[in-house]
DNA sequence: CTGAAAGCGCTTACAG
DNA sequence: CTGAAAGCGCTTACAG
C-alpha cells in the first residue's frame, strides 16, 4: 500500500519535472552500444531521480540528505524535509553507486552445484533468511556441476565485490582451491577436502552412512549394495563410511560411483537388477540418487523391501509418500545455512583466526523400506 | 585450471605491488562505521587491484584498458599488453562501478513467491539459463507469499536498477500493480489479473482444471471436491476452470481454499475426510496441496483411487513414484522461463510496445491415482 | 548539526 | 588507435 503509492509518485514525477537540467553530461547509449545481438536497455538515468534531486526539493545538501539516509546525525527539522521529499520524488538510492563509494557491498555469495536438489534448495532458504536478518543480499549462483560454470561464478564473485561466499566445489575444484583464499571470507559447505584450511559446514558422512549400513546389518541384510554420487568428497565420503562398515562386519561393499542425477541412478540401478546377482539392500548416497533408484525398482516391479531393501540420504518430502516409506538420513539443512553464515560473519571480524571444521550429525529416520518384518 | 592460476597471481600481486600510493583519499571504515551490531566487512580496497594498476603495469591509459576490456578499437599490440597486465595483477573489474558509470547493469530480477515450490525452482532454472545466455545476471528473490517481504523485495528492485523483472505476483498486489509499471520491464509469470496491463505468461489453468474435470467425469466420478491456493489469481482460475465444468454437467463443486503449503493441505484433507461425507476424487491446485493430501491419505489408509481418485497439478518427480502414480497437469516450465524472459527483451527494445500476455497449455499426464479399473 | 569538496572505479564523448 | 578529462550517484573526512 505504501509500496504502491510510492510507485505512482515515482511514476509521477518522472514525466514532470527533474528531467531537464541534470544531464550536462549525455550518454550515446542506444541500440548499437551494447554487444552485438544483444537488446539494449532503457536508459535509467532519464528515468531515476538522484540524491541529487531529493536535495533540491527538500533546500538542503546532498550530504544531509545521505546522512538522513543512513542514520546519520540530523537535526529533526531536516530528516522531516528529507523524508518529504524522498516521498514525493520517489527517490530510491542507486545501490551501485553505494557500494562503489563505501567500499562495502553487503552481499554474500551463494553458489551451490546444483539447485535442483532440495538439499541445496533449503540451504539456500536458510542463507537467505540469516542475511535478510543481518541485512545483506545473497547472490545465488547454480554451478549445476559444471566447473565452466563454476569458474564463471567464482569470478562473478571477485567482480561483484562480495562480502563473503558460501560455496560447495564441484569436486573438480575441490582439489584446486586456492591455499590463500579467494580474497574474501569464504565457508564451504556440504563438500570439504579433508586437509583443507577453509572454514566449513559438513556434514559427519562417514558416520552417517555407517549408521545406514549398520540398520540394515541389524535387519538381517548382508548382500548390501551401494551407489555414491562421483562429483564430490560428499560421495566419497559416504562410500567409506559404507564400505568400512561392511568390511568391519567382514561384508564385501559391491559399489558403484555415478553422475548425482535421477536418470544416472535409474539407467545404473536397472543396469544392476537385471545383471541377475543383486544385493538384498541398496543404498543412494543423496536425494537424486534415491529417486531413480526407486523409479526404476518401480518399472521393474521389484517389490521394496521384500525383494530389495532401500535406504538413502535426504529427507525429502516425498520419502514418506514412497511405497513403505523410505528410510533415509536427515541432514540438519537450517542449521547448516545459519552455521554457514555464523562462520562467514565470524571470520569477516576475525580474519586471522584459525580455519574452523563444523561436523554436524544426521538423523537416521527408518522407514518401511528396510524392514523386512 | 586457467581460474586457480588467476586466483594464485591475484594473491600474489595483493601482498607485494600497487598497494602503497593509490589510496591518497583513505575511508575511516571500520567495525564502528556500519549498523550497530551488524558485522563489518573487510576493507576491499586494500586488497583489490583497479583499473588504474593494470593500466599503470601496461604502461597505457586507463581508457585504453577499459577499451581492451569491452572489445572497443584497441591495436593488437596494446590489448597484448593489457592482458599481459591483466593477468600479472589478477585484476576483476569491478561491476558497481561498471554498472553506475554505464547506466546499465545487465541484472534481471526474479521475484517468485515460493521458492520451495518446484514449480517456481524450475522457472528459475530457466530463467537463469536463458539470462546466462544473454550474458546477464539474475538477481533471485522469494517472497514467501509475504507482502512485507514483497514490498521490501520490490524496493530492491529499484535499488539495484534492475534492467528488467520476471515477477510473480501474491494475492495481495496482484490488485494493486501499479498502473503505469514499475519504471523498468516487467513481465509477470504464473499469476495474472484478467485485466492487466502487463506483459505476462501464464498457463490456460481454467482450461487445465477443466480437463482433470472432464477426466475423472469420464472415469466415472461423480463426487469431486477440490483445493485451492488462497493465495493467487492462479488458485482462483483453476477453481473456475473446475467449478465450471462441473456445474456444466450438473453437479456441485464441493471447494475448500487454503494456503498453499503441504501441512494445511495435508489438516484440510484430514478435516474434509473425517467429516464423512466426503467425495470420491480430489483436485489439488498445485504440486503442494497434492504432496499435503497424499500424506493425509496416507496417515488415514485411504486407498487411492479405490477409496479416493486423486488429482493434481505439477509433474514433480516423485508424482510419478507414489502410490499408483498421481494423474498431474504438467506445466511447460522451461518454457515458461524462457518466454518471459524474451518478453522482456522484447519489452526493452520496444516500450511502447501494447502488453502482450501469452497462455500456454499444461499437458494432462494420466496414472494410477484416477483409474478404478 | 551542516555543506562544499573529494573521490570510489569505471566508461565514453572529445580531441588528437 | 590513443589519452586526458568528465562524470555516473553516492559517502565521508574536513571545516565551520
Amino acid at each position: 500500500m505504501a509500496l504502491f503509492s510510492y510507485m505512482k509518485d515515482f511514476i509521477h514525477v518522472y514525466s514532470n519535472n527533474f528531467c531537464g537540467a541534470k544531464h550536462a553530461f549525455t550518454l550515446r547509449s542506444g541500440p548499437k552500444s551494447g554487444t552485438i545481438g544483444q537488446p539494449f536497455e532503457n536508459d535509467p538515468s532519464l528515468t531515476m531521480t538522484s540524491i541529487k534531486d531529493v536535495a533540491l526539493h527538500a533546500g538542503v545538501s546532498v550530504a544531509t540528505v545521505s546522512r538522513a539516509l543512513g542514520n546519520g546525525p540530523v537535526s529533526a527539522a531536516l530528516r522531516e524535509r528529507v523524508e518529504a521529499a524522498i516521498a514525493a520524488t520517489g527517490y530510491h538510492p542507486n545501490l551501485s553507486a553505494r557500494r562503489l563509494r563505501s567500499q562495502h557491498t553487503r552481499t554474500v555469495g551463494l553458489v551451490v552445484s546444483d539447485i535442483r536438489n532440495p538439499f541445496f534448495t533449503a540451504v539456500s532458504r536458510a542463507v537467505e533468511e540469516a542475511a535478510y536478518q543481518a541485512d545483506m543480499r545473497v547472490i545465488l549462483c547454480n554451478t549445476d556441476e559444471n566447473p565452466e560454470r563454476e569458474a564463471l561464478y567464482l569470478r562473478l564473485m571477485q567482480e561483484e565485490r562480495v562480502s563473503g561466499m558460501i560455496y560447495a566445489p564441484t569436486s573438480t575444484m575441490s582439489n584446486r582451491l586456492p591455499a590463500n583464499g579467494f580474497g574474501f571470507p569464504t565457508v564451504l559447505i556440504d563438500r570439504c577436502p579433508e586437509d583443507c584450511s577453509y572454514d566449513a559446514v559438513v556434514l559427519d558422512n562417514h558416520e552417517a552412512a555407517s549408521q545406514l549400513v549398520q540398520h540394515l546389518l541389524a535387519q538381517g541384510y548382508r548382500h548390501i549394495g551401494g551407489l555414491f554420487g562421483n562429483t564430490s568428497t560428499t560421495g566419497a565420503q559416504r562410500h567409506a563410511g559404507f564400505a568400512e562398515t561392511l568390511a568391519a562386519a567382514g561384508l564385501p561393499a559391491p559399489t558403484r560411483f555415478i553422475a548425482p542425477r535421477t536418470e544416472a541412478a535409474e539407467s545404473a540401478t536397472r543396469d544392476w537388477l537385471v545383471s541377475g546377482q543383486h544385493p538384498q539392500a541398496l543404498l543412494a548416497s543423496n536425494g537424486q540418487i534415491l529417486a531413480g533408484m526407486v523409479r526404476a525398482l518401480r518399472n521393474l516391479r521389484t517389490q521394496i523391501p521384500h525383494e530389495l531393501a532401500v535406504v538413502g540420504f535426504d529427507n525429502e518430502p516425498w520419502t514418506e509418500l514412497v511405497g513403505p516409506g523410505l528410510t533415509v538420513i536427515e541432514q540438519p539443512v537450517d542449521e547448516i545455512g545459519q552455521t554457514a553464515m555464523d562462520l562467514l560473519f565470524e571470520r569477516m571480524k576475525t580474519p586471522t583466526r584459525p580455519a574452523r571444521r563444523i561436523v554436524l550429525q544426521g538423523r537416521c529416520i527408518v522407514r518401511g523400506s528396510s524392514i523386512t518384518r
